[in-house]
DNA sequence: CAAAGTTCCTGCGAGC
DNA sequence: TGCTCGCAGGAACTTT
């Protein structure tokens, strides 16, 4: 599920729940997600205090009080979920009686929760994930820089990444510009629906090659400039909606960073555009064997 | 059949 | 011709 806005609410809710939080144990119910967990990822972080929460990229950073940082990827289908002391008790049950107080969906048969974090307060945050698609790692503060997953990643959205530095990417690109809004290299932190949603906003159509968006001289077109800034728009929207869903900074629950959003376009095949006066009728198609979704009339 | 992510592999064309 | 390099596109991972 998660695109930037997703981990950006992750991290605010991690950031409330757990900073200040000393790890007592961390216990694996399996040995691998996407790679293997880390060697002794328990003895290595336990009686640490847990001093801050980033975000880079899709990728969460947990800093701790020695030099370890502690590095969670969701995937498609990660999620943490919180218990407080009090709760707790209702995760530690056995799976039949966890079944009949969460139901089958939440995941708390106990089948996909992978890692649980306790903490010397008594807390627990479990780590649930069907698709085995996220990654743990553990690493040296100092060693951050030279890290494979985090070296090769572009610029931050709203940081360091305006209308030229993407033209200068986009020069000599002969990829549809829905795919290089994907690569991580060309911008970080967009996935598959905000690609989707910021091509809508701007007017241009997913399968225009990236470089036909650069003028001859170099320079961004206006189609690119308005890109550019589509993107961070539909960031920021999503932010906000999920902060504010996230008051409690967990559902009923304890669920963290599922809320639903508004989508302009994906997910809308054959209903109705929704641009002002457009008419159009929204369209899929398959990229890079993942769909896109657009309106063949307003995207150009 | 499709799903919100990322890495890795293969194939192709350019250039030496 | 043959080799290397970089890019582009596709497969793979997994479960519901």
């Amino acid at each position: 599920m998660p695109e930037l806005p997703e981990v950006e609410t992750v991290k605010n809710g991690l950031a409330k729940a757990w900073v200040g939080k000393t790890i007592e144990k961390i216990i694996l119910r399996r040995e691998n997600l996407r790679y293997p967990f880390p060697e002794n990822l328990s003895n290595r972080l336990e009686g640490h205090k847990i001093i801050g929460i980033r975000r880079r990229a899709k990728y969460l950073l947990i800093d701790t009080d020695g030099d370890l940082v502690f590095l969670s990827h969701l995937g498609m289908s990660g999620k943490y979920t919180l218990f407080d002391s009090k709760s707790v008790s209702k995760y530690d049950l056995n799976d039949s009686e966890k079944k009949s107080v969460f139901g089958e969906k939440t995941g708390f048969s106990g089948k996909h929760d992978h890692m649980e974090i306790r903490f010397e307060d008594g807390s627990v945050s479990v780590y649930t994930d069907p698709r085995r698609f996220g990654i743990v790692k553990l690493f040296h503060r100092s060693e951050e820089q030279v890290q494979s997953l985090l070296e090769v990643l572009g610029p931050e959205p709203f940081d360091d990444w305006n209308a030229q530095i993407a033209a200068d990417r986009c020069r000599n690109k002969r990829s549809p510009i829905k795919t290089t809004l994907l690569d991580q290299r060309f911008v970080v932190g967009v996935g598959n629906i905000y690609a989707c949603e910021a091509l809508h906003k701007a007017g241009i159509s997913p399968t225009k090659q990236a470089y036909k968006l650069v003028t001859k001289a170099g320079k961004p077109t206006k189609a690119l400039q308005k890109l550019v800034d589509e993107v961070k728009i539909v960031l920021t929207k999503a932010i906000a909606a999920g902060g504010s869903t996230l008051n409690d900074f967990a559902d009923v629950d304890g669920n963290l960073g599922y809320f639903s959003h508004q989508f302009s376009v994906y997910g809308r095949e054959d209903e109705p555009c929704l641009k002002e006066g457009c008419g159009g009728i929204i369209d899929r198609i398959v990229q890079s064997n993942r769909s896109t979704f657009l309106c063949p009339r307003c995207q150009k």
